[in-house]
DNA sequence: ACCTGAACACCGTTCAAGT
DNA sequence: ACCTGAACACCGTTCAAGT
């Protein structure tokens, strides 16, 4: 248990701050959920600012994995960046959620700088991804690649926010299809 | 003082929510801003719910207006449209702070009823009127105009979304570039 | 090493009282 | 009508101390 308890209380940091955000997760609740008393939080994290930033570093860590397990399993960069809009449904899919890290871009203003840190690192993951693959399937031009990557992260990271606030995974998929058609996203 | 003290304090309300969101309005901040203590605003406002969705209701009203303002101003509908993204832009010019039901969006779940209503009336308006120009302008199918609206409304909120994680406004404006190099906002 | 009780500061809220 | 000090119950955070 002390082995694993610093993975439990991350993962369940995680799942808090998607959906509450950094402001709204809450120390006596995280600590019940691994069944800890709130003060012992503080011997594996100093503060709430170094809890945040390991949780947003971890996020971003998982996310940059699942996408270069996705590009190995769909070696065809065209089919994989169509899959790309799966990642944010997750999320949603999952208890209404969002990307901790478009949580925390709206929170941007009362985050601790550690934390803003990892919070930039996972628009850049993102956005290299999208962007090397861009150039792969050759959807765009060389010289184009990076805004269209740009165009893509932001849309989607839209897109999560409005279904969410209507708690509604078919308006997300909607969305996608919207933007198929419009062009931002390939066919 | 004490005749528009309701609209100081919504005026200060908003201000601060747009900032720190829904959870981060805090009674006590928003006393001292307008001059009074805590207590009093239970005059004005029964509960921080009934503040929250006063604000939100008022918020989506001043939109409104100002979307309405500005199609009478540029009657060309293309014209408008591309004048449309100068909303979320103001935002992110005063102070880095981001559309109050974007911010809300994220806060969903914790957000009372009556807040969420008027978060979701705020997505209806913006839709609405792009849609209505977007077929005025005939820039899509009649039987598409919603869905494009409902594209460049998500994307554009995203947007904002981004660039204030970077607290950098000419990443916004690059990112509207992107979008219509992409097709999805009319050029 | 790992955890806890108790204290502290701050939150939304209420209320009796002041002008 | 409009505002206030004091108090309430609650909760995140800190600290000294327990095993």
């Amino acid at each position: 248990m002390s082995a694993n308890a610093k993975e439990a209380i991350l993962a369940a940091a995680r799942s808090m701050a998607q959906a509450h955000g950094y402001g709204g997760l809450n120390f006596r609740d995280l600590a019940a959920s691994v069944g800890i008393k709130s003060a012992s939080l503080y011997y594996h994290f100093p503060s709430k600012a170094d809890l945040g930033a390991a949780v947003a570093r971890r996020y971003w860590e998982d996310t940059a994995a699942q996408l270069d397990a996705m590009a190995a399993e769909t070696p065809d960069p065209l089919a994989c960046l169509r899959r790309y809009p799966e990642v944010f449904r997750k999320a949603l899919a999952s208890g209404n959620r969002m990307c901790l890290c478009s949580f925390m871009a709206a929170e941007y203003d009362d985050l601790p700088e550690p934390v803003k840190q990892e919070v930039r690192t996972f628009a850049d993951v993102n956005i290299a991804w999208l962007a090397r693959l861009l150039g792969a399937a050759g959807v765009v031009a060389e010289s184009e690649a990076e805004g269209r990557a740009r165009a893509i992260y932001a849309a989607v990271a839209g897109a999560q926010l409005i279904a969410r606030s209507r708690a509604d995974l078919a308006l997300y998929d909607r969305l996608m299809e919207d933007y198929r058609a419009a062009g931002l996203l390939p066919h």
